[in-house]
This record gives C-alpha cells, structure tokens and sequence, in this order.
DNA sequence: GTCTATATCCGGATAGAC
DNA sequence: GTCTATCCGGATATAGAC
C-alpha cells in the first residue's frame, strides 16, 4: 500500500474519530513513523486531503453500488446498512456525519465533493427502495426519497447518539429499519 | 443580561456552528467588545464554558418540560419538533449533536453532563409517545423508548443532513414523523 | 520521497495593573 | 470585572539538504 494511500486511510479514521478541526498533520506522521513535513509533500493543505477522502468514499462506493446492484433489494438494504454496523463496531461516527457538524469550518471546495456523496448515498437508497416496492417485497407510505431520507438519518445520528445512551441501542435502530420497511 | 450570560448563549452559538474546537475565546471576546482575559475571568478554561452551556440546556429543558406536562400528547410532540424547527431557522446544528461529534476530544467531566442531557431528552420524547398511545392518539408497533429513539434520531441528523440536500428536506422529515405518529 | 529546521500564526491560559 | 502583556504549546506550512 503506497503511503499516499495509507494516509488516505489514517486521515478517515482521525476525521470519524476526533473530527476535521482536531486532527492534526503530526497524527498522521506519528502513526505511519514518518515526518509532519512528509504528509505535507503528498498533501500541500489539509483542504486537499480531506476532499482526497471524500474523493475515496465516492470511489468505493461506486464499487459497492456496482458490485450489488444485480441483488435483491432486501440484500441491497443490508449492505447499506451494513456499512454502520462496521462503522459502530469502530467506535467512530460516519464520515458525512463529521463533516457535516464541521461544515461551517471547511473549504468551500471539499463541500462540493462531500454534496456529492451525500447526493449519490441518498440516490442509492431511494433507487433500492423504490425497486423493494415494485417487487413487493418493501412497502412505506411515503415515496421512496423520504423514506431513503428518514433511514438515512436514522442511521447517521445513531452513531452519534448511542455512545451516550445505550450502545446496544445501534442494533435496536437498525432493526427497526428493516422490520419497518418489510412488508 | 449578564456578562456571564451573554458568553455561554454565544458559545452555544458558536459550538452549535462551528464546532466546538472550532470556536475560539477570542470570538467570544470579539463578539461582546470586552476582552479574552475577561472571558477567561468568567470560564477558566474552555471545559467550564462547554460544562456551563449543557447545564444551561439541563435548566431550560427542565423548564420546558414542566410548561407542557400537563398539554396533549400531540402538543407536547409539537413542542419538542418545535425546537429543532428553530435550530434549522437559524442554519445551526442542534448541542447534542454538535458535541456528540467531537466527543471524544472533549473533556470527560463535559461527557458526563452531556450524557445526562442526552437521557433528559429521550426520557421526555419517550413519555410524550406513551402517553400518547395510552391515550389512543399516537400508534407505532416498537416500545416508545425505541420511537423516541429513531424520532430523535432523524431530527438530529436532519439538521446536519438537509444543509447538503434540499433546505426543504428538513419540513419533509419532520412532517413525516408526525404524520407517522399519529393514529 | 523523506528528512531537519524553521517560519508563522493562533489558541488556551495566567499575572498583575487599574 | 476588565484591561495589557505575555507565556506556552500546538498546528499549518515551507525551504532546502539528502
């Protein structure tokens, strides 16, 4: 794995775990054992490796909409879903969940790239909602984008929240989503 | 309107915009025409200051809830959306999930009374949606903790969510949830 | 591509005068 | 209760050697 990449990585990690504004250059240096000045060499400004992040998320998630895009909704469902559970099991929140609370203090640039990995997220849930309920098998009364808007917030928020209540909280929600939207 | 007063609504602001390691003592300053030192006169360290705006919210919110306990389960619902509804108005996040983001990079003696805030919140939601089925108004097939929870949940995030989709999203998911609710 | 060294700036915090 | 002045640490970022 190149160190750009790995930078890459360790920059998503800090971001989900302490937020854009509390992580720092050194971080990084310090976990891969290398120098403040050499993060700098493959990222000038802190702006160009938070949208090589989000420019990352797009990427994979392309792969994943791609790689399941044959399957049945009730699977499609799962792998999205799915995502949070990983996310949880770290103990961190989701990427757009961070930098939505710090969207006030980041470039105006990197905010372009995180609307459109909001975009293509709430573009794929609504489409597997949408195709559940034709096949029959989902059934929700309001239309699919509301339903993909009121799922994905429960899950973004969910992350956040239960490190202050009850962490088996997460599960509960998540369960409910499903139970909710099958019919 | 003390001075004391005056910094922990700015602060709240300022935490509920720009996170809070974002915000500085000397925004504070700048905001009030006095100094940094007389900001630090009032909060030593930033830890005080965050500690004394979630107790502002533990006072406020105990206020608003004995206002309405004796209200309709659909204007006590109504009361607590009403809140987030103002937050939105004003381009903010809501405290808690602003603070939830950054949790671990606060102080934990701030996480203590932030998890109480949190419990506060999803007791009140909780008794609202019980009294609500008690008295035949509301109806939903999971416990009313578990609603509380994905209600609260959905307004959270939609705060952090709709400043990337649709400004309109937010009165989608809100007026969803209510018509969700009810019987 | 990584290093040392350094410039620059900002934020939290304190001392002591008024 | 607010001020001036200052310390200190940390963070972004750059210059230039290896």
């Amino acid at each position: 794995m190149s160190t750009r990449s790995e930078i890459i990585k360790i920059a998503d990690e800090l971001i989900r775990e302490k937020g854009f504004n509390a992580f720092s250059f050194y971080d990084i240096s310090k976990a891969l054992g290398i120098k403040n000045a050499s993060v700098h060499y493959h990222f000038p400004t802190k702006n160009d490796l938070g949208i090589a992040v989000v420019n990352e998320y797009l990427a994979k998630l392309e792969e994943m909409m791609a790689d399941s895009a044959d399957k049945e909704p009730t699977e499609r469902i799962n792998v999205y879903l799915s995502i949070y559970t990983s996310t949880k099991a770290e103990g961190r929140i989701c990427l757009v969940g961070s930098l939505a609370s710090d969207l006030q203090t980041v470039d105006p640039e990197l905010k372009v790239y995180l609307k459109q990995l909001v975009d293509k997220i709430l573009n794929w849930v609504t489409d597997i909602l949408a195709d559940g309920q034709a096949r029959g098998v989902f059934a929700f009364s309001v239309v699919p984008r509301t339903k993909a808007l009121m799922i994905i917030t429960n899950m973004l928020a969910s992350l956040q929240l239960t490190r202050l209540t009850d962490e088996q909280d997460f599960e509960t929600i998540k369960q409910t989503i499903i139970k909710d939207i099958t019919k």
